[in-house]
RNA sequence: GGCGCUGUAGCCAAGUGGCCUAAGGCGGAAGUCUGCAAAACUUCUAUUCGUCGGUUCGACUCCGACCGGCGCCUCCA
């Protein structure tokens, strides 16, 4: 049974979904206005995880993601750089795309974008003004916080409480300064869309309700988000939400910790960011999720090079077992071997009770490190394994590693390759082996070193000598 | 000021009232292999869980105090 942290009650909680066999959810996705950093991209593989690991399970999975693009950060960008809104949001959701494949972050079911339910959302505000929890104001539509009595419910705060340590960003349209925009008057020069309250463009907070209620339902299983969303923006939305439709808006909410850089969390306004993209250049998709994978989802993550470099390395566990089944000859011979003592089900076993409990990858993490050590001490301690071994090995972690986590990538071991540089990278290998029987060990050596230079480490053993390349 | 999180080996990081004389990764050490090397593989690497008290037959795990770190309360994953 799946257990979930759910921030709404504080408690890990049972997952049940509302209908049996099917998921649906809902993450917060980026406003596109700029690259986004590592520190977005934990939410968003973690998120990932969470989407794979419940079809893992066998739930029919649907999974929605919402493109902010219309925003003052996007107006200002546009202003910037002398381009419209659109032409901005237009850059950076293809860049968010390609960032995310880079991520091997698997597209959602929807990417629903925010112009694009202009009229969804100008249904919904329509809604809270017709339940009495919008007024507007000269063309701002406000959401009447007081209205609500259960504002705060998710965050812990108390409204009165919130009052009294508010910054005043004095906006004498509103009647408590916690109200918030649902529908903003278009200034001079800015992008609108008409409305019944004149020109303008929705308030941040709404397009998540809208677009929520629209392809996953008035109520639905799982929402998620970074931790900074709890508030104000989560609990805006249950305000919307549940104001407009008057039932329960979502039952598990999801919150994933932050991205430190000495131990201080990683943001725009400090300036301690690096983009997926940028790190991406040095270190692989694998890497990065390991790293992730290796931290709880909910607590701090700290981020720095050197645990980078230590993740990248312990992949290389699980990269040289996988360069010994693509060894394998294929197809493999049949029905040859002494079945080993090995038990799978105990690693499948293992394996699931971690991701059930609050989804502790870095339990399950260790767990498929240990898989690796014991096949490996298997392979070294039986010299006539079956077929079967082999592909049970390759089916576990594919399921696993793969399927689930994301930290390997079985079909790209280095080894394999088909290509001229292969050939000719093997045509030096049999050369340096001449030169080494006749103990030209000069020769050999310069050989090894001059690939060693380009890249390519060879390794020799018993059965002969394979190579690889430096990976990131 | 309000609310919340957190302090485990050189670094990162799970975990639990007795199976913990504490997972896993990195780093370090030794061994196997090797012409040498690298890599790989194997083994070892915290008598101890911020400090001090308390509860308990028993606590690192529960409670209290103290010290330290972080976050939200404002756009933010």
């Amino acid at each position: 049974m799946l257990t979930i942290y759910n921030t709404l009650t504080r408690k890990k909680e049972d997952f049940v979904p509302i209908n049996p066999n099917e998921v649906r959810m809902y993450v917060c996705g980026p406003t596109v206005y700029d690259y986004f950093h590592i520190g977005n991209a934990r939410s968003f593989i973690m998120s990932d995880v969470l989407r794979r690991y419940l079809e893992y399970k066998g739930f029919n999975v649907k999974y929605i993601m919402n493109l902010t693009d219309i925003d003052d950060k996007i107006i200002k960008k546009a202003n910037e750089e002398k381009i419209s809104a659109k032409q901005v949001a237009e850059k950076y959701t293809a860049a968010f795309f390609e960032d995310l494949e880079k991520l091997k972050v698997r597209r959602a079911s929807i990417h629903p974008k925010a112009t694009e339910h202009i009229h969804e959302i100008i249904d919904f505000i329509e809604q809270l003004e017709k339940n009495g929890f919008a007024y507007n104001v000269n063309g701002n539509v406000f959401y009447d916080v007081a209205k609500f009595n259960e504002y705060g419910k998710l965050s812990g705060k108390k409204l009165d409480e919130l009052d009294a340590g508010a910054r005043v960003d004095v906006n004498e349209e509103k009647k408590n300064p916690l109200d918030f925009s649902l529908w903003k008057k278009a200034k001079e020069g800015e992008p609108f869309w008409d409305s019944p309250w004149g020109k303008g463009r929705p308030g941040w907070h709404i397009e998540c309700s809208a677009m929520s209620c629209k392809h996953l339902g008035e109520t639905f299983d799982i929402h998620a988000g970074g931790n900074d969303l709890i508030f104000p923006h989560h609990e805006n939305e249950i305000a919307q939400s549940e104001a407009a439709n008057k039932k329960k808006f979502v039952n598990y909410w999801i919150h994933f910790g932050f991205l430190n850089i000495n131990n201080e969390k990683m943001s725009k306004s400090l300036g301690n960011f690096f983009t997926a993209r940028d790190v991406l250049k040095l270190y692989s998709a694998e890497s990065i999720r390991l790293l992730f994978s290796q931290t709880h989802y909910r607590g701090p993550l700290e981020f720095n090079d050197e645990l980078l470099e230590s993740a990248k390395r312990g992949l290389e566990k699980f990269d040289n077992l996988i360069d010994k089944l693509s060894l394998l000859p294929n197809p493999l011979p049949k029905g040859e071997g002494i079945s080993p003592n090995f038990d799978f089900q105990s690693y499948y076993k293992n394996f699931e009770a971690a991701m059930d409990d609050d989804l502790n990858t870095p339990q399950a993490v260790a767990v498929l490190f240990d898989f690796v050590r014991d096949v490996n001490k298997t392979i070294a301690e039986n010299e006539n394994l079956p077929p079967e071994f082999y592909l049970n090995v390759k089916e576990f972690l594919s399921k696993t590693a793969q399927g689930v986590l994301g930290i390997i990538d079985l079909e790209k071991s280095d080894i394999q390759g088909g290509s001229i540089e292969k050939e000719l990278i093997e045509l030096l290998i049999h050369l340096r082996n001449d030169a080494r029987k006749e103990k030209n060990f000069a020769l050999s050596d310069k050989i090894r070193d001059g690939l060693n230079e380009l890249g390519i480490e060879l390794k020799d053993s018993k059965d002969g000598t394979t190579y690889k390349r430096a990976k990131k």
